[in-house]
DNA sequence: CTTGTAAAACTAATGGTATTAGTTTATAGT
DNA sequence: ACTATAAACTAATACCATTAGTTTTACAAG
């Protein structure tokens, strides 16, 4: 195999930096080949398309976001820290974490859900339920960080704080 | 005036219906353009760039949202009705619900708010409780809207079921 | 009724994007 | 050393937004 220095890893990994460093809009063809000093059409020899760039990363991006999330601590109120965790992933490196969305469901993904299922144990919840209160909780951590990218909030009041508020009546209602 | 005939809500409704019809991303100045006959630098006459035209279908499509949500029967359940109503939205024409987005904080998205504060009152919660409720309520919608349009959810366990719970355990919670 | 002004269309050009086709180069294995 | 092939390249196509400069047209004033 020819010039084969150049691998899929190191062009995702390139990608990432990327999204993280100038945001999710620079992941280009163009961009990408920059910062490897290639030209674009030769990234079609290791990905068919921008599409599958994407989501090789997000595979990736979701693995980040699960050891971030694995190594908080959880402490007296484990739920909250995985969602303060998460929130703050998500909002301080709004590239990787964009990144991430891509995805589907994969090996990651579904690690991340144990993760939130595992912070739901002292909650005893029936399998069926179990599902639905981690889609339910998936869904208020995305829709916050989502919502605050796109200004929907105003932020005259403390957003911390509503976090805390949101994660309370989400435990309160288990 | 010579040739006022076309008017920013001609424009700003060509391109919703472009984005309602043919997606988010089918929002262009071609696009835009071909579907009133002009050529797309005479969009410039009448809108700064695409960004401006953007926000500005941001307006109009929160205000489709607040109307759908409006004339929701309120019924016994107003806060699931409200929900379901949202997501149906969101879901069912995801063009429109994307264009509604980028709009920042107005006058429209305040009644939006209002809104939910209405479907929120037998709980009789403070000011601030209330402004962190409601937020914690619109993340929750939004997340699960967005993270569907994603494909972060698996399609086995029902979707509708997923939302009725996560609703019932927000208010439960309140 | 002509004429001038200004809005709103136009054309042409620049520079950005993804992608494909076809060609060259370099390397790994025979 | 030779050959096959992976991986780079160049060139081209077809989009995209945006700007500059020009023409058209409609209305309003004389």
């Amino acid at each position: 195999m020819p010039r084969m220095q150049l691998t899929k890893t190191i062009i995702i990994n390139t990608a990432l930096s990327l999204a993280e460093k100038q945001g999710y809009e620079a992941v280009t063809m163009a961009n990408i080949a920059r910062s490897l000093s290639i030209k674009p059409p030769s990234l079609y020899n290791h990905f068919k398309n921008l599409e599958e760039i994407k989501h090789a990363m997000a595979e990736t991006a979701q693995k980040q976001l699960y050891e971030a999330l694995k190594s908080t601590e959880k402490g007296a109120q484990p739920l909250l820290s995985l969602a303060k965790a998460y929130v703050h992933f998500g909002s301080s490196r709004p590239g990787l974490y964009t990144s991430s969305l891509p995805g589907g469901t994969n090996e990651v993904s579904e690690a991340l859900v144990q993760l939130i299922a595992d912070s739901l144990t002292s909650y005893s919840l029936g399998e069926s339920k179990k599902i639905h209160a981690i889609r339910g909780f998936r869904s208020m951590l995305h829709g916050f960080i989502d919502l605050n990218k796109h200004e929907g909030f105003k932020l005259d009041v403390d957003l911390e704080k509503s976090l805390e508020e949101m994660v309370g009546i989400f435990e309160r209602g288990l």
